[in-house]
DNA sequence: GATAATAGGGAATGGTTGTTCCCGAATCAA
DNA sequence: TTGATTCGGGAACAACCATTCCCTATTATC
């Protein structure tokens, strides 16, 4: 079930929404339209469950990108480097799941509005705490303000997927270098 | 005309395109079915008719809210500041046809795809060109990598729009406080 | 003033969509 | 073996979509 799954996120994450028919669904998932229709409710339903799959992978990505780091400064860096790979190439090209609900439904559905918020406020926790770790181990200054960093930065990475499916070209070093300065 | 196509930018801007009927259109434009397609070949015409005129209008804005600072630094922070308050509140909801654009369609549409792009590196040769001045008049030191900069701060401005949308809050001043580290 | 040309409105149309319904095969119970 | 139940598959269906076609005013031309 979770590699049927699999295939719808990249379905969705690639066309989107509205774009994406029943046919694309079962086309990609190996299902025909009347199993689709025996495992979940309605479109919205395999798109809230593809929402979620995609959410915990990309949340275990980014976690133990970070956990590569040494102290609360380079998790950061690695985290910031993760975002900016995965915005990129071929993956970058196909897209996030997480802006495209944002950008397509969260005017129009308050469900995925809802799921959307809880994720970016789940992000940006985690970079808050991130940068509390660099404060308390001496590699990021104190002065820095905690939750007006972690809102940008929160911007920064959703940035960096629109104009990663732009396939405009993110040298991740480059970028992440300029970044950091946030941290000073 | 150009009222008519204000009409459909907002349409499209809210909706996205896929969930944008042609009686959406009609509706919002005040214009009946035939004459939609006797103005425009078909829905992607119209949808690249208010692409332009959308970049017209914001580009107008851009411009003159970085006009109103008195040194390139200024410059940039006035552009900044314009940016998050146009992804905020009634405006930021409604969403950027750009964004929608890029994350909605840039996979599935050339032509689209074509225009985000040109929109993206006109925004960034502009924002790059302020850095430049900042520089010259000595309000940003001579040290600020300009097209890695210029680079990051696209990014921060399409997640602004994409965080706008999706409806957290985006505080002006303490998030722009925070951005100008990178001109440091 | 008569006629041609244009512009706008909206009904008709063919295709596609999301969803439901029903059928056949396989699994399990007795 | 028989009967009941589950499960996957796909045809059928109603609604909606983008687009075309045609009709009616209005304007312009002579």
């Amino acid at each position: 079930m979770d590699t049927a799954l699999d295939r719808a996120v990249r379905v969705f994450c690639e066309r989107g929404y509205h774009a994406t028919s029943i046919g694309d669904l079962t086309a990609a998932m190996q299902l025909a339209t009347g199993s689709v229709y025996k495992a979940f409710r309605d479109k919205q339903a395999v798109f809230l469950a593809a929402f979620e799959r995609y959410a915990t992978v990309r949340r275990d990505q980014t976690r133990s990108a970070a956990a590569r780091g040494g102290n609360g400064r380079e998790r950061l860096r690695h985290m910031l480097l993760s975002y900016v790979e995965h915005s990129q190439g071929v993956e970058g090209r196909r897209g996030c799941i997480v802006v495209g609900g944002a950008v397509e439904l969260s005017a129009l559905d308050p469900e995925v509005r809802a799921r959307v918020n809880a994720q970016l406020e789940t992000n940006e926790t985690f970079i808050a705490g991130l940068i509390r770790e660099g404060q308390a181990d001496g590699s990021i200054p104190g002065h820095v303000e905690v939750d007006d960093t972690a809102r940008l930065m929160i911007c920064i990475t959703q940035g960096m997927r629109v104009v990663g499916k732009a396939r405009l070209p993110l040298d991740g070093e480059r970028l992440v270098g300029v970044a950091m300065k946030l941290l000073a």
